[in-house]
DNA sequence: GCAAAAGTGTTGATGGTACACCCATGG
DNA sequence: CCATGGGTGTACCATCAACACTTTTGC
């Protein structure tokens, strides 16, 4: 149970909620466990921390690029929370430290991967089941969607659900899914426009998509929104 | 390194940043370190989590309690974040799960505790100084202050700096000198009043301090606030 | 009365919602 | 031409900063 030490040690884990949007709605990635505890029920990807030289801010970042296949670098990730009632893991005390990361729709979830790698699982379908996925892992998700739908208001963070290039109709749709609320479109463009360093127009226009082409967008340099888009 | 386990284990520690308003400047309850490493320097206070069954929330509010003599239950204490820097503590992988806790103007800060126990320094006094705290303990009180600053623009924390019952004046002095920013008495008045369960009038008013006897409030049942009170 | 602190009324600026209206494309 | 989605103008409403003004105490 604790090495050879005075200070007893505690083995520490690294979980990250991952959260897209896709087919219209909000997404967290999740993998099948294939051994004991909890074997067969869905969990959130993760793995313990070595005790080897490794932040463990750099540690989510490194599980992150693995699980996705994308530079973990260009997505946003940020510390959650820890976790650590006592008998959350029935086989010894494990302290979770919990990530936040979002990502744009990707093509391939868990391309070359084993079969029973990570998958998309709709929030709405985890959320208040009991029975389905790991540990305390249903409210570590409930925790990482409080946190992403709170800080659209006052960041910029739903860029980070989109592609690096994107219209403001798919950034609205990304407001709208993950808020669970319809928003005007006139008035949505407005605000978003309105706010200095959000949005930087690449200079192209979608087309064939019937309608008026809409203006390509980039993220800009902005990470707070001035001022907020609040939800009702 | 690792015990007899395929998992590496390493050291979890509990820190608090203890915040307060006294002497009309905001402080933190720091301790001298009477041991190698960082011997000599001040340090937040906490300790080593045991491996028994004791949650790191519980293990938190233990230590608070330990600390200021006061019952932790009333106090405000939330997890602020997980430090795990590699080489924070030269000793051993050390990673720190921090918490924020906010006091009211304590009577005795170490009433009966040891010589060298916990006292209250001037956050201003700390805060881009080096060579003064141990470990990374100046990244973690800057944190703590600005989750402070921000949380009084949308929550009723205000009040776990006040006393039981406070006066209006007094609640906008503890947003001045959290915020570093002088405010209104007249709109501030008028916004606090105006938050439905932010404040309870207990029927009393002060007297004998000059001037019109104001009110005398206690907290209401309220914990977010509609609309907040926003900085400049 | 006078100083000091508490509390109210009012006005002009600002930001938000609701919605009428115009623009640019595909079919 | 018409449907569809993109984008602008505007009227009305809530909120807020600024500050004149009233209230209630101690001295």
């Amino acid at each position: 149970m604790s090495t050879s030490w005075t200070i007893p040690t505690v083995a520490i884990a690294v979980d990250l909620a991952v959260l897209t949007v896709r087919t219209e709605r909000l997404h967290v990635l999740l993998v099948n466990r294939g051994v004991e505890p909890y074997r067969g029920r869905l969990a959130l990807p993760g793995g313990f921390l070595s005790t080897e030289d490794e932040d463990i801010d750099v540690a989510a970042g490194r599980e992150l690029a693995e699980e996705t296949g994308l530079d973990a670098a260009k997505l946003h990730l940020e510390q959650l929370r820890t976790y650590g009632a006592p008998r959350r893991d029935p086989r010894m005390r494990v302290v979770t430290v919990c990530y936040l990361a979002i990502v744009p729709n990707l093509p391939l979830p868990s391309a070359g991967g084993d079969a029973d790698r990570a998958r998309w699982v709709p929030v709405d379908r985890v959320l208040g089941r009991r029975g389905l996925l790991a540990f305390d892992h249903g409210q570590i998700i409930a925790d990482a969607v409080d946190r992403a739908r709170s800080k659209l208001e006052y960041t910029t963070l739903a860029t980070a659900f989109c592609n690096p290039e994107f219209t403001i109709s798919e950034l609205r749709r990304v407001y709208e899914i993950v808020w669970s609320e319809e928003l005007d479109p006139r008035n949505f463009h407005r605000k978003v426009t309105g706010v200095e360093g959000f949005l930087v127009p690449t200079g192209n226009r979608t087309s064939g998509n019937g309608g008026r082409p809409a203006v390509i967008y980039r993220p800009g340099p902005a990470t707070v929104l001035h001022p907020p888009i609040l939800r009702n």
